[in-house]
DNA sequence: GCCATCGTTTGGATCGATTCAAAATGGCTC
DNA sequence: GAGCCATTTTGAATCGATCCAAACGATGGC
């Protein structure tokens, strides 16, 4: 064994090969200018030495490049894995850096100081995931490492950002049920509070989750293209989870006049909203249809499958990875379209329900 | 704008303060040992600079440590965060890394040497997921970090590994469905190639994955307790992906006494047996029980919830990553036991099948 | 007034590599 | 054999910090 002391470096192994440092290190990096005499011996030096090749610290320090990216959230490091539009995300995130033979690392901010955060960690740049969390965005910026920022509330010029178009999403969604005939709607709000309570339009405006505001003003758009005011069509306050979806959604199926589409405004709520509806026996899409916001995987296999439209995972991943490995960043804040996605929890509206 | 050409080092801070850099590197290190009056006078420079502290490149090299632990494996990058297991396993990864404070950095062997790969990871040491895929551990034993191994084949004594029993844990399988009262049994093997063939025990003794060979013997142990040789409970080679399994089971549901217990190496496996069982009108439990391996969470939202036996996911994580973060290592092949987790696929024999 | 002590600060070595201008080497021509 | 050019090799600077032994100045005891 060669367990000795002293890890070998590369003037070890330039010193056995009785050469310079200089081309110990063209024979790992450039080994064609390197004499191929020359190569061979210093090359068995280092096997003699059991010396791996170059260490990645000293090659860090002077090239500056780590070849990995950082993602990093407001969450704790397991969210990642275990939140359903996190992971999506992530999948294509992933992709991306494959294909571009980059490295990915993880990093919350939830955590604390010590170790390993934004401030230290080793990567070249960063996604950040920053729902309502401007925090990250500063804290970024102080690092002085390139970043994208990927749900971000207040679009600055000079805040780097990939976005889905909200407005844009949320109108295609309202289209699709008020094309089916639906005209007694409702809308699942996330972002709101935590009551199960019915909250007015204002309340809505003056939320600080833009993509929420957003995403009414889609609905309300096409409600309005379809003649009916925004007063009409409640809206109920959901826990980012659906915890409390059951105890909202008693408050309309209660009354006489239950509506016959639901939006929501993410596929969670939907899902959750689809085990109320079920339990309590109403028909999907019979009786009730029902639109998500997200198109996350897991509303491909509800029951039955959910009607949403979906971010375009794939091209915000694809756009923020390159924007931070090869440039250009983007100006300020661009966004992308949502697509349709029609699948079984959408129907036509029950007959005899006009409004 | 301070936007001029440089960086700045901490040297720039020192000297624009006055001091010497070993006194700058205290105020942002060990702040208490340095005079408050110098200490402010110092952060003060680095303010009008626009320091923001010392880069984590030059401390990296110093100090040693990177503060973050890699999670490699033979898979792209993607596998992390779309492959039910890995996601299961990583979110308990996540949740260890973070209860520690330390990082996370994935690394994929199949995207090539360019930029990120075991050998230039920055980490202080890595999880290895090798599923009969030896050569991870020989990539990290040149890289010379510590590492931990997580499905390895050969349990060598100088490769450390945190595993599971999987003797054990199929025994347990077997066991439960033959306390049911089952007596006519199929056993869904996975690693046994492409063909939905029926094989024979000795092929399955033959294969090269350890796992499949400890699970098998495992089912056998608990038939032979129960008095059923094994030449009478049939093995079909279903893919891993359990994309051939309506083919291999129809084998076994053509003939007059088909099996009323199902034993599937993998959860994914056993969730695409009860697709198959559903499409073909066979209730479940009630004319055939199905039972899963490995406790993935999706399990639990099938119709009807699988019964199966689970990993213990946390124990092996926070094992695994405490080993490289605070020792000790494992000595050679450390094994932790599953737990049979009983929900909806399983139920007693249907009446008049006895053996 | 001398010496030991304590709290601060300094300077320089070190971590492990890459890079580049300059020097050495070798082959070829005239 | 001098001169020239192309190919290799060298040596030192550099990347950005941490660490530590030594120096320094002020204080207090005897």
């Amino acid at each position: 064994m060669t367990g000795s002391g002293r890890t070998i470096r590369l003037r070890d192994v330039a010193e056995a090969a009785g050469v310079s440092q200089g081309t110990a290190s063209n024979v790992f990096n450039r080994p064609e200018v390197v004499r191929e005499e020359v190569r061979e011996r210093v090359r068995e030096a280092a096997r003699a030495l059991g010396y791996a090749g170059p260490s990645p610290k000293g090659r860090l320090l002077r090239a500056g490049k780590t070849n990995a990216i950082g993602v990093a959230a407001a969450e704790p490091l397991e969210y990642f894995f275990a939140d359903p539009w996190a992971r999506r995300l992530m999948t294509e995130v992933a992709r991306a850096c494959d294909a571009r033979g980059a490295g990915l690392a993880l990093v919350s901010v939830a955590a604390g100081q010590p170790g390993w955060s934004i401030e230290s960690a080793l990567v070249d740049g960063f996604l950040l995931r920053c729902g309502g969390r401007e925090l990250l965005v500063e804290i970024a910026q102080r690092r002085g490492l390139p970043f994208v920022a990927l749900s971000l509330d207040h679009a600055e010029p000079d805040v780097p950002a990939v976005d889905i178009d909200d407005f844009g999403g949320a109108r295609l969604a309202a289209r699709h049920l008020l094309g089916l005939g639906h005209r007694r709607l409702a809308i699942l709000g996330i972002g709101l509070g935590a009551a199960p309570d019915r909250v007015q339009p204002d309340r809505v405006r003056a939320t600080r989750y833009m993509n929420v505001r957003e995403r009414a003003r889609g609905y309300w758009a096409a409600l309005a293209e379809a003649g009916l005011p925004e007063a009409e069509v409640p809206i109920l306050a959901i826990r980012d989870d659906g915890s409390n979806v059951g105890a909202a959604l008693a408050l309309l199926f209660d009354e006489p006049e239950p509506p016959t589409g639901l939006l929501a405004m993410s596929d969670k709520v939907a899902m959750a909203a689809l085990g109320w509806l079920a339990e309590r026996g109403l028909a999907v899409p019979g009786q009730v249809s029902v639109m998500g916001f997200d198109g996350v995987p897991e509303g491909a296999r509800t029951e039955p499958p959910l009607s949403t439209v979906e971010q375009p995972f794939r091209r915000i991943a694809e756009r923020a990875v390159a924007a931070i490995l090869d440039g250009p960043m983007p100006q300020g804040r661009e966004v992308l379209p949502l697509t349709l996605l029609v699948r079984g929890s959408t129907g036509s509206a029950p007959n005899g329900t006009g409004a």
